[in-house]
DNA sequence: TTCACGATTCTA
DNA sequence: AGAATCGTGAAG
């Protein structure tokens, strides 16, 4: 389980940190339901985008809360996007999750924000919950094996916005091929080469 | 009460 | 490239 202190950072530094890091859940079987975190996206009250960008409102008050909570907004009507929010209390800031690889399970099964909370199961029910164990549905740190720093991480700029579309907020794991989009020249590896995670990843 | 607009996905 | 889809916030 990540420390209640890795939250409490601003956003563009949890945002690259949290790529390598397992999404779980326990699921109502009591079977553990986990991905290690390809792409991530990081938003902060002073930029353009951010759902409190000069606005607090009921739907975005997670975002405005404690660090250490899961942020989850319906977008589109149809696909919830799921946040962790981060920084500090009255300071809306948050990581997007846009792609989560699964192991035993297909490549693009939750590559992108609106089919990572599908397969997950997670929806509005499920906004202004804590980060724990407790609830069932938690993060843990970059196994040593997997995903994590000698892999190189992609930083490019966000997707699917209108506004302050320019800055380097979205971070990638090159070597999965579960990234929704891909930046500009950068081709996806094939199944041979790419990194994949291994039921051995888990502890 | 009306209207415009998405932190998206899927299909052509 | 374009449609689908509906909750939310701002305007009238």
């Amino acid at each position: 389980m990540l420390p209640l202190k890795f939250f409490q950072r601003p956003a563009e530094i949890v945002g690259p940190e949290l790529i390598g890091c397992r999404l779980i859940k326990r699921q109502s079987n009591g079977q553990l339901l986990w991905g290690v975190i390809v792409e991530t996206e990081a938003y902060s009250q002073k930029d353009a985008a951010c759902h409190g960008y000069q606005r607090r409102s009921k739907s975005n008050e997670t975002l405005f809360g404690h660090p250490g909570k899961f942020y989850v907004y319906l977008t589109y009507g149809v696909y919830h996007c799921v946040n962790i929010v981060t920084d500090r209390f009255d300071w809306a800031s948050g990581v997007l999750i846009r792609a989560v690889a699964i192991p035993n399970e297909h490549e693009r099964e939750a590559s992108g924000p609106g089919l990572v909370a599908r397969r997950f199961g997670l929806n509005r029910s499920h906004d202004s919950w804590p980060i724990s164990v407790e609830n069932g549905l938690w993060l843990s740190e970059r196994s040593s094996k997997s995903a994590s720093n000698m892999h190189k991480i992609v930083n490019t700029t966000r997707i699917g916005i209108s506004k302050a579309k320019d800055l380097p907020l979205r971070w990638y794991l090159q070597s999965s091929r579960s990234v929704s989009k891909r930046a500009k020249g950068d081709r996806c590896p094939t199944r041979e080469k790419a990194w994949q995670p291994e039921k051995e990843d888990i502890q």
